[in-house]
DNA sequence: ATCCTGTGCTATAAAAAAGATAGCAGAATA
DNA sequence: TATTCTGCTATCTTTTTTATAGCACAGGAT
Protein backbone atom coordinates (compact mmCIF):
# COMPACT_ATOMS: atom_id res chain seq x y z
CA UNK A 1 0.00 0.00 0.00
CA UNK A 2 2.72 2.35 0.92
CA UNK A 3 0.99 5.45 2.44
CA UNK A 4 0.09 7.99 -0.53
CA UNK A 5 3.24 6.98 -2.50
CA UNK A 6 3.67 8.88 -5.60
CA UNK A 7 1.66 6.88 -7.79
CA UNK A 8 0.25 4.17 -6.30
CA UNK A 9 -2.53 6.43 -4.57
CA UNK A 10 -4.72 3.81 -3.21
CA UNK A 11 -7.33 3.86 -5.84
CA UNK A 12 -7.90 7.70 -5.89
CA UNK A 13 -6.51 8.26 -2.54
CA UNK A 14 -8.89 8.45 -0.20
CA UNK A 15 -5.94 8.44 2.05
CA UNK A 16 -6.07 11.15 3.98
CA UNK A 17 -6.07 9.16 7.44
CA UNK A 18 -4.22 5.67 7.57
CA UNK A 19 -7.41 4.29 8.59
CA UNK A 20 -8.83 5.75 5.24
CA UNK A 21 -5.92 3.52 3.34
CA UNK A 22 -6.48 0.72 5.35
CA UNK A 23 -10.25 1.02 5.20
CA UNK A 24 -10.13 1.06 1.25
CA UNK A 25 -7.27 -1.56 0.85
CA UNK A 26 -9.31 -4.41 3.21
CA UNK A 27 -12.73 -3.36 1.17
CA UNK A 28 -11.14 -5.00 -1.78
CA UNK A 29 -12.54 -7.89 -2.95
CA UNK A 30 -11.27 -10.73 -0.98
CA UNK A 31 -8.85 -8.86 1.11
CA UNK A 32 -10.73 -9.72 4.68
CA UNK A 33 -10.65 -13.19 3.67
CA UNK A 34 -7.06 -13.38 2.32
CA UNK A 35 -5.87 -12.26 5.75
CA UNK A 36 -8.71 -14.26 7.63
CA UNK A 37 -7.42 -17.45 5.73
CA UNK A 38 -4.34 -17.03 5.80
CA UNK A 39 -4.60 -16.43 9.94
CA UNK A 40 -3.15 -19.55 11.12
CA UNK A 41 -1.06 -21.34 8.25
CA UNK A 42 0.98 -20.37 5.75
CA UNK A 43 -0.88 -21.42 2.34
CA UNK A 44 0.55 -22.14 -1.27
CA UNK A 45 -0.94 -19.72 -4.35
CA UNK A 46 -3.69 -22.76 -5.28
CA UNK A 47 -4.59 -23.60 -1.63
CA UNK A 48 -5.07 -20.39 -0.93
CA UNK A 49 -7.10 -20.00 -4.00
CA UNK A 50 -9.43 -22.61 -2.76
CA UNK A 51 -9.47 -21.41 0.40
CA UNK A 52 -10.74 -17.96 -0.32
CA UNK A 53 -13.05 -19.39 -3.51
CA UNK A 54 -11.31 -17.02 -6.21
CA UNK A 55 -9.41 -16.84 -9.22
CA UNK A 56 -5.88 -16.60 -9.66
CA UNK A 57 -6.48 -12.79 -10.73
CA UNK A 58 -7.68 -10.81 -7.97
CA UNK A 59 -5.82 -13.25 -5.85
CA UNK A 60 -2.83 -12.16 -7.06
CA UNK A 61 -3.90 -8.58 -6.91
CA UNK A 62 -4.74 -8.56 -3.75
CA UNK A 63 -1.32 -10.45 -2.39
CA UNK A 64 0.28 -7.87 -4.38
CA UNK A 65 -1.06 -4.81 -2.37
CA UNK A 66 -0.77 -6.81 0.49
CA UNK A 67 2.71 -7.44 -0.11
CA UNK A 68 2.92 -4.08 -0.43
CA UNK A 69 1.21 -2.93 2.63
CA UNK A 70 3.81 -5.08 4.61
CA UNK A 71 0.97 -7.42 5.66
CA UNK A 72 2.14 -10.88 3.85
CA UNK A 73 4.93 -12.23 2.78
CA UNK A 74 5.76 -15.41 0.39
CA UNK A 75 7.28 -17.52 2.87
CA UNK A 76 9.21 -21.32 2.00
CA UNK A 77 6.17 -22.79 3.12
CA UNK A 78 3.44 -20.25 0.75
CA UNK A 79 1.91 -16.99 1.50
CA UNK A 80 1.83 -15.92 5.02
CA UNK A 81 1.04 -13.24 7.47
CA UNK A 82 4.10 -11.06 8.33
CA UNK A 83 3.97 -9.97 12.15
CA UNK A 84 2.06 -6.66 11.39
CA UNK A 85 -0.20 -8.96 9.06
CA UNK A 86 -0.58 -10.99 12.04
CA UNK A 87 -1.46 -8.05 14.39
CA UNK A 88 -3.82 -6.83 11.79
CA UNK A 89 -5.27 -10.59 11.57
CA UNK A 90 -5.59 -10.60 15.64
CA UNK A 91 -7.67 -7.27 15.31
CA UNK A 92 -10.23 -9.21 12.65
CA UNK A 93 -10.35 -12.24 15.31
CA UNK A 94 -13.62 -10.41 17.18
CA UNK A 95 -15.58 -10.28 14.05
CA UNK A 96 -15.95 -14.19 14.37
CA UNK A 97 -17.61 -14.34 17.56
CA UNK A 98 -19.69 -10.79 16.85
CA UNK A 99 -20.63 -12.88 13.20
CA UNK A 100 -21.79 -15.70 15.22
CA UNK A 101 -23.85 -14.38 17.45
CA UNK A 102 -25.54 -12.08 14.74
CA UNK A 103 -25.86 -15.03 12.90
CA UNK A 104 -28.26 -16.31 16.04
CA UNK A 105 -30.37 -13.77 17.10
CA UNK A 106 -30.37 -11.51 13.74
CA UNK A 107 -34.10 -11.99 11.44
CA UNK A 108 -34.22 -9.96 7.99
CA UNK A 109 -36.30 -7.02 8.56
CA UNK A 110 -39.50 -7.61 6.41
CA UNK A 111 -39.91 -6.28 2.65
CA UNK B 1 -27.72 -9.93 4.39
CA UNK B 2 -30.18 -12.28 5.63
CA UNK B 3 -28.28 -14.65 6.66
CA UNK B 4 -28.50 -17.19 4.04
CA UNK B 5 -31.53 -16.14 2.54
CA UNK B 6 -33.48 -17.67 -0.56
CA UNK B 7 -32.70 -15.49 -3.00
CA UNK B 8 -30.41 -13.63 -1.56
CA UNK B 9 -27.21 -15.52 -1.66
CA UNK B 10 -24.68 -12.75 -0.45
CA UNK B 11 -22.93 -12.76 -3.91
CA UNK B 12 -22.68 -15.96 -4.43
CA UNK B 13 -23.05 -17.76 -0.77
CA UNK B 14 -19.50 -18.12 0.07
CA UNK B 15 -21.57 -18.14 3.04
CA UNK B 16 -21.03 -21.41 5.05
CA UNK B 17 -19.90 -20.09 7.94
CA UNK B 18 -21.35 -16.39 9.55
CA UNK B 19 -17.94 -14.80 9.54
CA UNK B 20 -17.66 -15.83 5.65
CA UNK B 21 -20.57 -13.85 4.93
CA UNK B 22 -19.23 -10.94 7.37
CA UNK B 23 -16.44 -10.69 5.57
CA UNK B 24 -18.12 -10.73 2.09
CA UNK B 25 -20.40 -7.93 3.46
CA UNK B 26 -17.55 -6.03 4.57
CA UNK B 27 -15.47 -6.58 1.60
CA UNK B 28 -17.51 -5.09 -0.57
CA UNK B 29 -16.51 -1.27 -1.70
CA UNK B 30 -17.42 1.75 0.98
CA UNK B 31 -18.88 -0.70 3.49
CA UNK B 32 -16.16 -0.73 6.31
CA UNK B 33 -16.15 3.08 5.27
CA UNK B 34 -19.55 3.77 5.76
CA UNK B 35 -19.57 1.72 8.67
CA UNK B 36 -16.57 3.88 9.99
CA UNK B 37 -18.35 7.34 8.70
CA UNK B 38 -21.41 6.09 10.84
CA UNK B 39 -19.84 5.32 14.28
CA UNK B 40 -20.03 8.80 15.74
CA UNK B 41 -23.16 10.41 14.37
CA UNK B 42 -25.68 10.04 11.99
CA UNK B 43 -25.74 11.46 8.61
CA UNK B 44 -28.01 12.19 5.63
CA UNK B 45 -27.69 10.61 2.31
CA UNK B 46 -25.62 13.40 0.77
CA UNK B 47 -23.72 13.79 4.05
CA UNK B 48 -22.59 10.53 4.23
CA UNK B 49 -21.79 10.37 0.36
CA UNK B 50 -19.47 12.90 0.54
CA UNK B 51 -17.75 11.51 4.03
CA UNK B 52 -17.30 8.40 2.05
CA UNK B 53 -16.54 10.05 -0.98
CA UNK B 54 -18.46 7.92 -2.73
CA UNK B 55 -22.10 8.36 -5.66
CA UNK B 56 -25.19 7.56 -4.97
CA UNK B 57 -25.52 4.23 -6.77
CA UNK B 58 -22.60 2.77 -4.75
CA UNK B 59 -24.19 4.42 -1.64
CA UNK B 60 -27.87 3.18 -2.21
CA UNK B 61 -26.77 -0.47 -2.59
CA UNK B 62 -24.52 -0.78 0.37
CA UNK B 63 -27.31 0.74 2.50
CA UNK B 64 -29.46 -1.47 1.31
CA UNK B 65 -27.24 -4.03 2.37
CA UNK B 66 -26.07 -2.97 5.74
CA UNK B 67 -29.87 -2.66 6.29
CA UNK B 68 -30.82 -5.90 5.26
CA UNK B 69 -28.08 -6.71 7.65
CA UNK B 70 -29.40 -5.16 10.49
CA UNK B 71 -26.66 -2.95 10.71
CA UNK B 72 -27.80 0.32 9.93
CA UNK B 73 -31.44 1.76 9.68
CA UNK B 74 -32.68 5.22 8.59
CA UNK B 75 -33.60 7.67 11.76
CA UNK B 76 -35.50 10.95 11.91
CA UNK B 77 -31.84 12.28 11.63
CA UNK B 78 -30.51 10.50 8.80
CA UNK B 79 -28.59 7.06 8.81
CA UNK B 80 -27.37 5.50 11.69
CA UNK B 81 -26.14 2.23 13.09
CA UNK B 82 -28.95 -0.16 15.17
CA UNK B 83 -27.11 -1.48 17.95
CA UNK B 84 -25.67 -4.36 16.06
CA UNK B 85 -24.03 -1.68 14.01
CA UNK B 86 -22.67 -0.32 16.65
CA UNK B 87 -21.09 -3.23 18.24
CA UNK B 88 -19.93 -3.90 14.77
CA UNK B 89 -18.17 -0.30 15.05
CA UNK B 90 -16.86 -0.71 18.28
CA UNK B 91 -14.95 -3.97 16.93
CA UNK B 92 -13.68 -1.91 14.12
CA UNK B 93 -12.53 0.96 16.34
CA UNK B 94 -9.03 -0.76 16.80
CA UNK B 95 -8.25 -0.45 13.42
CA UNK B 96 -7.90 3.34 13.43
CA UNK B 97 -5.09 2.76 16.43
CA UNK B 98 -3.11 -0.18 14.55
CA UNK B 99 -3.39 2.10 11.14
CA UNK B 100 -1.53 4.86 12.90
CA UNK B 101 1.36 2.51 13.60
CA UNK B 102 1.47 0.84 10.78
CA UNK B 103 1.53 4.41 8.87
CA UNK B 104 4.52 5.50 11.33
CA UNK B 105 6.68 2.13 11.02
CA UNK B 106 5.81 0.98 7.55
CA UNK B 107 8.04 1.52 4.37
CA UNK B 108 7.69 -0.24 1.58
CA UNK B 109 9.58 -3.14 0.33
CA UNK B 110 11.45 -2.22 -2.62
CA UNK B 111 10.48 -2.94 -5.83
C1' DA C 1 -50.33 28.92 -5.46
C1' DT C 2 -45.25 28.86 -6.54
C1' DC C 3 -40.77 28.69 -5.85
C1' DC C 4 -36.96 27.07 -3.52
C1' DT C 5 -34.54 23.84 -0.77
C1' DG C 6 -33.44 19.47 1.14
C1' DT C 7 -34.65 14.73 1.10
C1' DG C 8 -33.80 9.84 -0.62
C1' DC C 9 -32.93 7.80 -4.60
C1' DT C 10 -32.99 6.30 -9.90
C1' DA C 11 -31.24 6.43 -14.95
C1' DT C 12 -27.73 6.15 -18.17
C1' DA C 13 -23.49 5.22 -20.18
C1' DA C 14 -18.52 4.61 -19.79
C1' DA C 15 -14.70 2.68 -17.26
C1' DA C 16 -12.81 -0.50 -14.16
C1' DA C 17 -12.76 -4.64 -11.64
C1' DA C 18 -13.84 -9.33 -11.00
C1' DG C 19 -14.92 -14.01 -12.67
C1' DA C 20 -13.97 -18.22 -15.39
C1' DT C 21 -10.82 -20.84 -17.77
C1' DA C 22 -6.69 -22.13 -20.12
C1' DG C 23 -2.12 -22.25 -20.07
C1' DC C 24 3.02 -20.82 -19.42
C1' DA C 25 7.65 -21.13 -17.42
C1' DG C 26 10.69 -22.52 -13.84
C1' DA C 27 11.99 -25.87 -10.04
C1' DA C 28 11.82 -29.99 -7.86
C1' DT C 29 10.70 -35.00 -8.16
C1' DA C 30 10.33 -39.60 -10.05
C1' DT D 1 12.97 -37.28 -19.50
C1' DA D 2 8.41 -37.01 -18.00
C1' DT D 3 5.49 -35.53 -14.20
C1' DT D 4 4.11 -32.62 -10.77
C1' DC D 5 4.03 -28.54 -8.15
C1' DT D 6 5.02 -23.82 -8.11
C1' DG D 7 3.55 -18.82 -8.84
C1' DC D 8 1.44 -16.44 -12.09
C1' DT D 9 -0.26 -14.41 -16.89
C1' DA D 10 -3.56 -14.15 -21.02
C1' DT D 11 -7.93 -13.92 -22.68
C1' DC D 12 -12.63 -13.09 -22.73
C1' DT D 13 -17.17 -12.35 -20.47
C1' DT D 14 -19.81 -10.60 -16.86
C1' DT D 15 -20.41 -7.67 -13.01
C1' DT D 16 -19.42 -3.66 -10.39
C1' DT D 17 -18.12 0.93 -9.91
C1' DT D 18 -17.88 5.60 -11.42
C1' DA D 19 -19.57 9.98 -13.00
C1' DT D 20 -23.27 12.80 -13.86
C1' DA D 21 -27.85 14.27 -14.43
C1' DG D 22 -32.14 14.28 -12.81
C1' DC D 23 -36.77 12.68 -10.60
C1' DA D 24 -40.43 12.74 -7.05
C1' DC D 25 -41.79 14.02 -2.65
C1' DA D 26 -41.88 17.17 1.58
C1' DG D 27 -41.54 21.43 4.04
C1' DG D 28 -40.91 26.38 4.32
C1' DA D 29 -40.90 30.83 2.49
C1' DT D 30 -42.92 34.45 -0.91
Amino acid sequence: MTFPKPGNPVRGSRTGRPVMALLDLLGRRMCLRILWELRENSLRFRALQQAAETNPNVLNTRLGELKEAGLVALGPDGYQLTSAGRDLAGLLLPLDRWAGNWAETFQSPPD
